[in-house]
DNA sequence: TATGAATGAGCGTTCATTCAT
DNA sequence: GATGAATGAACGCTCATTCAT
């Protein structure tokens, strides 16, 4: 459909596709009209249907293209084998929350539009959401077979568990729950490990402490 | 108002209610009309706005009728002196899990179009919401307090982590990824405890399990 | 859907059809807004959605009740057993050219939206127009058989010659080609009837006129 | 305006012309896009304004070519003083079906779109297409004033009867009502002739049939 | 000539809500 | 209480046409 633009000319689909993460992420996909994409992008209405099929489909991208570089950088994290199976979560954790930290707008639209909003549009795209948990799993599995994760915790659920709190902790900025710090950001990336990997217990006194 | 119905006589504000749960949760409450709430109830759809003022008020009554019920019910478990804070968390998270193993469709609407949709109708019940993290958080501070959680990961935090592995399993039954068998609930239920509170790393060999 | 109406009370769906066949006639279907027609029989814009699926809807209702009606006049006509082929003819043009004279409105729209636009929404009732072809064509075989009509023109054939030339009558009339006064319309019924029966040619000198 | 294109050249006007003969006969003009056009000739559509102002003027463009072919036809068959009125109409009648025979597409464009679509097209072209009757008019009213056709029927009458049915006989064909083959072709031009010069009726007994 | 990006008016349809009965 | 006819604002999408290159 549209061509490669002309290099130094502006590229009006991705004008159009900036436009509408600040206005998903302010007004809410079903809050706002297309109009209101095409008058944040400076462009006439008309055009994003030049370059999309439909509002949704430019909701379909903005999503696809960011959590395929998401499942990317999890698949290189878990191949770097250098990394325990802790640090590895924490790589994962680091790069979901730094996504959040760089990209908030796009990451609140694809986190309360997508992947927290499975029966409308997240529906399309479970198998892609899946995926996500699936290479979590992976880490873990690995973990488990060299008896480093508890046997009784399959990494299924162990994916479930880890994702889940890391999607609470955006949930939590993009909400205001939790104060947007560099230093909360920072803390946050450790004690999600800390707490899933390691468990909120304390360890009973006389036993060596296992830090990530 | 609706006063109170005579005795034998069905109360078709009750009938609407529960029509209302079964619509929103096959349809999603943006994808059904005010008159499929009122076609599943049987009655005419004008009756809808003699009960309720508007469709999001009806979302509004069920979340708020419910949320409560869970509010109370954390804060008896949090009350039990007897229990540990383990044992609370394992109470709070059978609690919810029970809930949706006895309403599915009740709570499908209050997890997908509420407390995850909080940037739509969520954010009228933020306050209401974040009620159950306090909560949550009350009973791990506690356990701070007397050195049996780590002083290094905040209860709030805590909180968010544990609640956020809960709703994530409840989407993974709500969305299909998770079998929904009684043996799978009853097993999550112990395992998401024992993931949070005890965490995914296997004890060092020589040091005592600590079991749920 | 709609009930029928209480007596006395005005029948808003007869209003919004009534209203639809002025519109349509003066503006033709594709040029004219639903709300022209909302406008014309004075409700508001959502009522034809009330009563009506779609605005083609509208058309096909117009076309059906009133073909209907012709098609059961034409079998009436047919029937009736003291009448010459001729004679069955020639009511069947009359029926259809006061139908055009008492409602030209309606007529205009059957014709120039209906069975003048097969490829758009005739498309749909190509049956129900061919139906019309047929019993005309039913009328021709019994004469034929009685050796009243020509052998070697086909009932099928004759019926699309007669039909065809009684319909460019009606556009005649509709575009305002041929004048339109009481008249014109009386001797129409003869003169087709006396030009596709009787045919165009005088009888050779010598040979007994056969009259209408 | 577009000059003549070189020799040799593909002549791109021509090409659009014909791609629009394609796609309206196809599709129906209301139902296809510029770019449709354009898609079927291969060009941008902007090439299509270019050579043309407007999607309508290419319609206009081939209706008034070809129909002005058919108008110079029927004055060319009227000249020919060798011929009686029965054989120039006959000429003529095969001359409009042999036209749809070699051009079907074009002539289904003409009559569908502009001469059956009289209150949107066809407004614009009621006096070319007026003019066409005129001529069949001329043929008939020689043979009134020759006393070979009935004076009680008027040429323009006529004229009006003779077009209609094979306009009708078009049609038929278009929409599939009548088998398309050469006999039946062949045929039509016969009877149609036979049928409207003629009529249906069968000569009396013993009177000496005309044939034609 | 030729391209296709850009424009924006226009329209069909939906549906929450009101209200007369 | 109960009904469903009536309202009308809102919105997604289409597509003929323009125009810069």
């Amino acid at each position: 459909m549209a061509a490669t633009p002309k290099p130094g000319a502006v590229d009006k689909r991705r004008l159009i596709l900036d436009a509408a993460i600040t206005v998903f992420a302010r007004q809410g996909f079903h809050h706002c009209r297309v109009s209101d994409v095409a008058d944040q992008a400076g462009v006439a209405y008309g055009l994003v249907y030049h370059y999309f099929d439909s509002k949704e489909e430019i909701l379909n991208e903005l999503f696809l293209e960011r959590w395929q570089v998401m499942l990317d950088a999890i698949a290189e994290i878990d191949r770097r084998e250098s990394l325990s199976a802790r640090e590895k979560l924490y790589e994962v954790g680091s790069f979901i929350i730094d996504s959040y930290r760089h990209e908030p707008d796009l990451m609140k639209v694809i986190i309360v539009e997508v992947t927290r909003a499975a029966n409308s549009f997240g529906r399309l795209h479970l198998e892609k959401i899946r995926e996500a948990y699936g290479e979590i799993a992976a880490i873990v599995e690995q973990a488990r077979k060299e008896g480093v994760f508890k046997q009784d915790i399959s990494a299924d659920f162990a994916a479930m568990c880890f994702y889940g709190a890391i999607e609470q902790l955006l949930s939590g900025w993009i909400f205001d729950y939790i104060p947007q710090t560099e230093e909360e950001f920072e803390n946050s990336k450790r004690l999600v490990v800390e707490a899933i990997c390691g468990g909120l217990e304390a360890a009973p006194a006389g036993t060596p402490a296992v830090s990530g």
